[in-house]
DNA sequence: GTGTGTCTCAATGAAGTATG
DNA sequence: CATACTTCATTGAGACACAC
């Protein structure tokens, strides 16, 4: 304890045999106060706990302690070696939980909530891949709309959602990542009139039948809404319905034309998905406002979800990005 | 077998507290 | 105020495990 102390390099304390049982004995002690309770602690006798503080002042060559008749105060050198100890114990715990928690996350049941072109452009991507990486996490997908799927999210039926955060819900309950615009189609049946002739445009397509969300949904107010800054008139036929199978089958066996995310479009032309015989009119006619991956400010992911999550936000190239309201 | 490290037990010392 | 008691840290002796 007399001679200065040479300036430490890499493993110093290690190499002059400071053990983990030290860390352990000092950290106890800075909470009890006394030596035979920090022995105790570490389930050793309190002559035991003794020595191994002799011995960490020797290592450390300094004083950690004073003496008093009802226990021990630590000097301000035996505070700061208390102090790291404790971090490091901390470290450790927080390693143990790290490590169970990843051991969760490879298994779980995961309830992922999208609107209709995000889950097929990012949702089955994700689920595919999760497939592989973690077989045992099980998936389920519920697609909906926005506000639909912004109830689910607070009655714990989603543990998360790729939508919007719409009418008159108290927000700040949510934390969105905006991923982006939803470009939407125009689709047709094969051989309708309007892919005959020259390239349609949209005053072309005002006249026929439309397939059209309900009055008030976010689709059917943004495609009425660009018509009318086209200066164009809304379609007069309309089929009102949520539904996108009636949808397809409207499109597929009349000479309706129905906005479709642009997602479900290249689905159903590329893939015949659905059986639909359709072809794009135009892409990206429309883009529906931002879409978010959107979560419960208050609910923390389960380790399966936060992986379903993290995935998502990647394959939507949202690493790195802070939170963003919508 | 020897040396080293770590532990426990028992004895001892130091200091505070209670009591007459 | 003196003494006995209590609490806590320290020290010495010895046991045990392990590496060489």
């Amino acid at each position: 304890m007399s001679e200065a102390p040479e300036m430490p390099d890499r493993d110093y304390l290690v190499r002059r045999g400071l053990r983990f049982s030290h860390l352990r004995l000092i950290a106890a002690l800075k909470e009890s106060g006394q030596i035979s309770a920090a022995a105790a602690r570490m389930a050793i006798s309190q002559p035991a706990a003794s020595r191994m503080v002799a011995e960490m002042e020797d290592i450390l060559g300094v004083s950690l302690y004073t003496r008093h008749a009802r226990g021990v105060t630590l000097t301000r050198y035996g505070e700061r070696l208390a102090v790291r100890a404790q971090g490091m114990l901390q470290g450790l715990d927080d390693t143990a939980r790290e490590i169970v928690e990843m051991e969760r996350g490879m298994r779980g049941t995961v309830s992922i909530g999208a609107v209709t072109g995000p889950a097929l452009d990012l949702v089955l991507p994700t689920v595919r891949k999760a497939r592989v990486t973690h077989p045992r996490i099980s998936v389920t997908v519920t697609v909906d709309t926005s506000d639909r799927l912004a109830e689910a999210l607070l009655a714990s039926g989603v543990d998360f959602y790729i939508g919007r955060i719409l009418g008159d819900v108290d927000r700040s309950k949510f934390q969105a990542l905006s991923i982006g615009l939803e470009p939407m189609s125009l689709i047709v049946r094969v051989d309708h009139p309007l892919t005959r002739g020259p390239e349609a445009t949209l005053r072309d397509c005002v006249a026929y039948d439309w397939v059209l969300q309900p009055h008030g949904g976010l689709q059917r107010r943004t495609v009425e809404s660009h018509l009318m800054a086209q200066g164009l008139p809304l379609p007069q036929k309309v089929l009102s319905t949520a539904s996108l199978m009636l949808t397809l089958a409207a499109v597929t066996q009349t000479n309706a034309i129905a906005p479709v995310a642009k997602a479900v479009a290249d689905f159903c032309i590329q893939e015949q998905g659905l059986g639909a015989r359709v072809v794009s009119l135009m892409d990206s006619a429309f883009a529906i406002p931002p879409y978010s991956l959107v979560s419960l400010s208050e609910r923390a992911l389960s380790p399966a979800s936060m992986v379903l999550f993290s995935t998502i936000a990647a394959e939507a190239g949202l690493e790195g990005r802070g939170m963003a309201t919508d």
